[in-house]
RNA sequence: GUGGGUGUAGCUCAGGCGGUUAGAGCGCCAGGUUGUGGUCCUGGAAGUCGGGGGUUCAAGUCCCCUCAUCCACCCCA
């Protein structure tokens, strides 16, 4: 990172006060959105026996590094800099690293089942869908190796989608194998490849070094017809590989859910071993179409220094899920409403609408008030905008009889009430 | 990182081949008698025309640079 003691550049300030690029703000209205998110998800992750966890920010460069080499992720995308100790640091640029070296400080009792919802960082270039901090919600499960977890953390990610009323969607599958067969078909693979080489694009070559997989899974078409009887690690699964496999695909036809193995699904990240799943909404014509992702990750507690201990989650970007939600037509949007609204009549000249007003609120009512001293007409219109049942009108005329009126919005019905019973009043009729 | 599109009022957008005080719809505010919203009518506030430089008697309009944003590539959530 550049030295920010180096002073002000000299351009001009026409947008340093807005969001930096890649970064938005969520407001009311659409944060609404997000809470209903979070407590949809919430309660499926609790259902299935899953605790909430937070991780820092931030983190040592190596617990990223450990994500992979051949990760974009970790080449060009990390937000790192040296801290005022010198300690290089990473600005979480995904959510699976943190959770897996939190489990292998604190090391405790497996199985381990966490759920998360975490703001992650990347330096890429920004596009709908695709943004410089992002958030997802997510789980892991550390410490089991049977293939029925994978059954049930996939099963997850499809219920929540089913639950906020998402049907636009696939599934894909694969196999990523094991250390048993991964090195041979590696090795096949990258002769495949390098016999080819002159014919990949300059893209395909680079990644044949780093990681050969990353090749098979290139959009390009002209990598695409080179590739096309590459060999394909399903077909070079090891026993136990293929077994895994089979029963994870057994499982999720038992659970009725729907899915496709798609034998060149790689995915970005290089700690992901066997089950590889990657959820897309077929809702969205946009190039950023992966709403939820995941996959096993055997070997990354151990390279991190804890023992060697299986893990596999997902990931599932908010930002991105609004959007296919948007697409479906799910999810509205929902302007908040007052349930009663307090009019002035004193023209502030007495406390009596103040009092009313925190009296319904105490009493459980989401009440308002217009601010800014408005005439009483100006209140009404307010008050209808508000979309509040009920305006209590705080007057001269009821309060020498001890009474407030109350006026039903939608049907223009006003009643005088006593102060003393208005709560009840609107009790009985709001709820 | 590469290529392309777009930046005019809070929002969505008009502004011929440069030419007076830059417009519309929606929204917002205020009125349409004394304390009553929604519809309607009238009026009003609100714009560094993204920013900087250049060409010109004259630039929202033309040129260059820059910033932001969107799209595609790459990759991912």
């Amino acid at each position: 990172m550049t030295d920010l003691a180096q002073g002000p550049s000299a351009e001009p300030a026409t947008h340093v006060f807005q969001a930096p690029t890649g970064t938005r703000d969520v407001l009311p209205g659409e944060s609404v959105r997000w809470q209903t998110l979070v407590a949809t998800f919430s309660e499926r992750a609790r259902r299935a026996g899953f605790g909430l966890v937070h991780t820092p920010v931030f983190e040592h460069y190596e617990v990223f590094q450990r994500v992979g080499e051949g990760s974009d992720v970790v080449r060009k995308e990390m937000y790192d800099f040296l801290d005022k100790g010198g300690r290089r640091l990473v600005l979480r640029p995904e959510g699976t690293a943190p959770v897996v070296r939190a489990f292998v400080q604190h090391h405790p009792p497996t199985p381990w089942k966490v759920w998360y919802l975490s703001t992650h960082l990347r330096y890429e270039r920004p596009q709908k869908g695709r943004y410089r901090q992002h958030h997802q919600l997510g789980v892991e499960v550390l410490g089991v190796d049977e293939p029925e977890i994978d059954v049930e953390v996939i099963a997850l990610a499809d219920g929540f989608y089913r639950d906020l009323g998402l049907s636009s969607y696939t599934l894909s599958l694969n196999s990523l194998g094991d250390a048993e067969c991964r090195p041979a078909y590696l090795a096949a693979l990258r002769e495949f490849l390098v016999a080819r080489e002159p014919a990949l694009s300059a893209d395909a070559r680079e990644r044949l070094d780093v990681n050969p997989l990353r090749v098979l899974d290139s959009k390009r078409e002209s990598d695409a017809e080179v590739t096309a009887d590459a060999p394909l690690l399903v077909d070079h699964l090891s026993p136990a590989s293929r077994e895994h496999f089979d029963r994870v695909r057994r499982g999720l036809d038992a659970l009725g859910i729907d899915y496709e193995v798609a034998p060149r699904l790689v995915r970005g990240l290089d700690y992901y071993t066997r089950t590889a799943f990657e959820f897309a909404s077929t809702a969205l014509d946009a190039a950023q179409n992966a709403i939820g992702g995941g996959g096993r990750y055997d070997r990354l507690a151990e390279e991190m220094g804890g023992p060697p201990t299986p893990g596999i989650g997902f990931g599932i970007g908010i930002e991105r899920l609004l959007i296919a939600a948007d697409a479906e037509g799910v999810l509205p949007v929902v302007e908040a409403r007052a349930e009663v609204f307090v009019i002035d009549g004193f023209g502030g000249e007495a406390d009596d609408a103040l009092v009313e007003l925190h009296r319904l609120r105490d009493g459980g009512y989401v009440t308002e008030r217009s601010t800014g001293g408005r005439s009483f007409k100006g209140q009404m219109k307010a008050a209808g905008a508000s979309g509040a049942r009920y305006a209590v009108i705080v007057g001269r005329h009821e309060a020498e009889r001890g009474a407030v009126a109350v006026r039903d919005m939608d049907s223009g019905d006003q009643a005088e009430v006593a102060r003393a019973e208005l709560l009840d009043w609107i009790g009985e009729r709001y709820r």
